[in-house]
DNA sequence: CATGAATGAGAGTTCATTCAT
DNA sequence: GATGAATGAACTCTCATTCAT
């Protein structure tokens, strides 16, 4: 973290973002990362040899999964519906944020590694917020907060949804209200009522 | 339908569909589309001067809005519920259907228009979509077949899961059996059960 | 003049003319003319087979130079200077009328054959209407109306001089009281007072 | 102009002039410099992007206007009918210089710039060119050298004459002859004789 | 005669990638 | 390490020209 190169690939990955984000990810060019970090273009080359390989490293800096969420929140007296509650929140922070916002480059990504083969990461990620959302449930159906048949249906009914409400505002827009309202719905699928 | 130069733009379009479905919207070049139908290069520009434009005409030929499917299997003794689990049974067929399938580059057309600020005709149809699956859950409630307190809500939440699964299809992939257990859960929750 | 075919020919001059005037000459394409003329490609063909052919074919049309003009203006009691005034004032109109005007186009077409080694045509046309102010001068002359050392350059010089003003009009362009004021001085080197 | 993107830059004005030279000015291509420059096709649009650019950096190099040939020629003894005469000759051997002779080019160059509505840098030229050689009439009348009683009418008349020169060495050819007996002419109006 | 679909050469332009400095 | 000039492949788009109908 500290030695002079890993901060320059830190640097240029910070500037790299902001393209993804406002251009997607097939539609972006060396030629634009070199413009952004306003660096060489033989000088990229010597950190990264492609926007694919700057795009991993990228995701990879994210941590957005339910888990790091949940667990951070988490204490003594929260409990499971309230952990829930938080966790679509941040959910719909990140789903509104148009500017600050790598989805619709991320799916762009997505598509293309599904394509070429490659989809694992994605795939893990997707098990493991299945998994945390689950466990959640679970623990709200024992202590009787919660009330549902098929927790592991439940939970990826949830992922399935945030998926969704991610495409759809990042195609046709939504606003906070619309997303507060699926919130509320999706809670009371599970018997709970968001004050 | 039947002079030649909507016959020969036809059989563009059919190819081209091919090329989309294999490479996604962004991907794909004028090129890849003239060397696909086997035409001159000048020969491409006589009937589409653009990509976009290609993949606009092969989107308009498209039908599968919710709308479209119901009325089609509306008979004199369908039920709402029964209607419903037929359109999610469509859409269970468009979303596993690998091959055959634009999803992918109707998501990054979709992304392309939304920087290019034109995503009204997107918008219409999710809103009609969301209509049409709101007045066949007022007609269960009616006819006592569905309980649902907010049955716009459960609408939009159904349009989202849809919409999730269709992403989750093309980014790392589902099976039928999964798909199958959402339908059934999206349906739970309205207070029916697929026997 | 009356057949079908001849009446097709003169139509598409008609309408190619047009072309060339706002557009000049090399970047007339036969596409433009068919465009213009609304009849096939193909069709075009069967007339003419490049840009130049159709030009040159306008050209040869016009009939400016300064016999035609002077002869037509002869009569008992014109004097020679009456007769370079009508001769002048013609050129005049020429050189104002931007839009009807084929002076851009036929400089540009002029270049080329020169390129390409035959100009004689031009030549031709320089000579014989040197020729022709050249015999008005020694009329003049001989009646007392003109004082002139050398005929021969003087009409030479008015020649260049027009030449010069065409192209100032068509390059940076000239209103009607700048040639006005061109014309008075020739006349008055001639010893000629424009009343 | 030490600088090696200069220098690049220079080698590729040098070698553009030579084809604009040649072919005129629309009917050239980026291609036909890159050719001409040996190097890559790529490479060009470092330094320029279009033809149009890399003849107005041509055209900008050139310095003929009236002002600096007379300013050059200029001393204690030098009498405005020398200095008129030093211009024309200056004049004729652009006239008359076929090969290294960018005339052509520019015309046709004006003539693009008229219909695109932007023609300013040529009349800028043409009056800066009129007043100076009035200016010399004008002293040369004090001095008694010359007798002229419209000086402006005869300056813009030695402009227009020397444009038409231009054009017609251009389009149908002139000899030394020729144009020598011009100035000749255009110096007899000014009551002037070359000796 | 006349049409206009079709071809293919060729121009413009952009970028990933390399390499001498 | 770092630069940025240079290359050349690939893509878009336009036309002159042909030819089956």
């Amino acid at each position: 973290m500290g030695d002079k190169s890993t901060r320059k690939k830190n640097y240029i990955l910070e500037k790299a973002r902001g393209v993804f984000q406002k251009n997607g990810y097939r539609a972006v060019t060396m030629k634009d990362i070199v413009d952004a970090c306003d660096i060489s273009r033989g000088g990229l080359y010597l950190y990264f040899s492609s926007t694919r390989e700057i795009f991993e490293a990228i995701l990879s800096q994210e941590d957005y999964d339910a888990k790091t969420i949940i667990d951070a929140a988490r204490g003594n007296d929260t409990t499971p519906a309230e952990l829930l509650l938080i966790y679509l929140s941040d959910r719909k922070k990140a789903i509104l944020n148009k500017k600050d916002n790598l989805s619709a480059a991320t799916l762009e990504y997505l598509f293309e590694s599904r394509q070429l083969g490659n989809a694992s990461p994605a795939k893990k990620r997707f098990n493991s917020d299945v998994n945390e959302i689950k466990k959640l449930i679970n623990e709200g159906i024992e202590q009787e907060w919660i009330v549902c048949d098929d927790p592991d249906a439940a939970a990826r009914s949830i992922v399935y949804t945030l998926e969704g409400l991610k495409t759809t505002a990042q195609t046709i827009g939504l606003t906070a209200d619309e997303v507060d309202k699926e919130i509320e719905y999706i809670m009371g699928t599970l018997g709970l009522v968001v004050e």
